[in-house]
DNA sequence: CAGAGTACGTACCGATCGGTAACATTGTCA
DNA sequence: TGACAATGTTACCGATCGGTACGTACTCTG
């Protein structure tokens, strides 16, 4: 606990740097509460420091937010290919149990949705950093759904990934605005009726 | 042109009140930009008008959100409902009808979504003014499906109903991510796949 | 034509926005 | 011990935010 060995540069329950410290307040307050509504101000005092400390890391505030989204991507596709695990060569199974998964996060109270679908309406200028990450990490989720579907052997692969992507994006938003009970939780089914149909 | 007769108050063409230019106005820069995204100041700018007129037509900027959401709902439901004049007594139809539509609009460059599910994400706290006008529209939305799917006779209404409901607001979110060519083109395809399987 | 009432504009408010300059302090490693 | 990098401190910038006190022009009515 106390004597740590020198090669252990900090502890993680230590205070880490300052750069991080403000990614991670950043992240929180970004997707809970949206990009527009957070101030730096708000984040820097969240994050204990000051607002040199931010600008000595990111450029911007609008830099600032791309990067946000650039963790929320890694992020999401960690957890999108983590069922892959339980289903090796199995697209079907993956995609379902990440749907499944999402069903009950998004038929749930307080869902914020996908930072990066609420990024792309905070900011539909397609110019704005975050607006480009953003559109960037959905069309590479557009080409892995499309991936998953022709190994699905379908038969319009293209079709059936955009018509998921659609009820995927349509829970991410629905979860936002029904909350408990929403549209989302019959998120599993329309997906296995919609593969079904394409077989 | 010149002699109108007395019984007309006001030409068409002329400068309507203060408070109708600055709705107008309103609407499309809310719907375009977003609402967070544009300041009274530019509002009044555009509507050729000045601020104290825009706050003796309403409360705040919150209030002129939620005014702008409610004409966004009105003609959202005419749209919604155009369709079944060509579809009497069939609601299928009618529903078909505006999703095919949909899928033009969502799928062609430069589309701005729902001004609903925009506003929704904008403002996420449940006690906003904007997001209570958002959330009352999107749950007539849903129950207005449920009607129709119940007229249907599907198996099992409430879940289709979702589901299109899924469909719609993927629609919504994907035609700002993707633009042209994006999955709204398959919106009429997966809903007709989704009624087929439960009938 | 007087006067009330309506409709609108001029000019301004304090607060907050994103962002920066200059300097003091700390911890680390050589 | 001394150099260096990272961070904090303080004070500030111009711009813009939402919002308002107050004066003025028009129109309708008596």
């Amino acid at each position: 606990m106390s004597n740590r060995p020198k090669s252990t540069p900090a502890p993680v329950e230590a205070p880490r740097r300052a750069a991080d410290r403000i990614r991670d307040t950043a992240f929180d307050l970004f997707y809970r509460e949206g990009i527009r509504a957070i101030g730096v101000e708000e984040i820097v005092t969240r994050a204990g420091v000051t607002k040199p400390s931010l600008y000595r890391a990111f450029e911007s505030k609008d830099e600032l937010a791309a990067a946000y989204l650039r963790d929320y991507d890694q992020r999401f596709c960690r957890s999108f290919e983590a069922p892959a695990a339980d289903h090796p060569g199995d697209p079907k199974g993956q995609l379902l149990a990440y749907l499944d998964s999402l069903s009950v996060r998004a038929s749930s109270g307080d869902y914020r949705g996908c930072g990066l679908t609420n990024a792309v309406i905070e900011y539909p200028d397609r110019d704005h950093p975050a607006h480009r990450v953003a559109v960037d990490s959905k069309r590479a989720l557009r080409e892995r759904l499309r991936e998953m579907c022709r190994d699905m052997k379908v038969r319009d692969p293209d079709e059936l990934a955009d018509s998921l992507l659609l009820l995927l994006e349509g829970s991410y938003v629905s979860g936002q605005t029904f909350g408990e009970g929403g549209p989302a939780r019959v998120l599993g089914a329309a997906a296995r009726r919609l593969i079904e149909a394409s077989l």
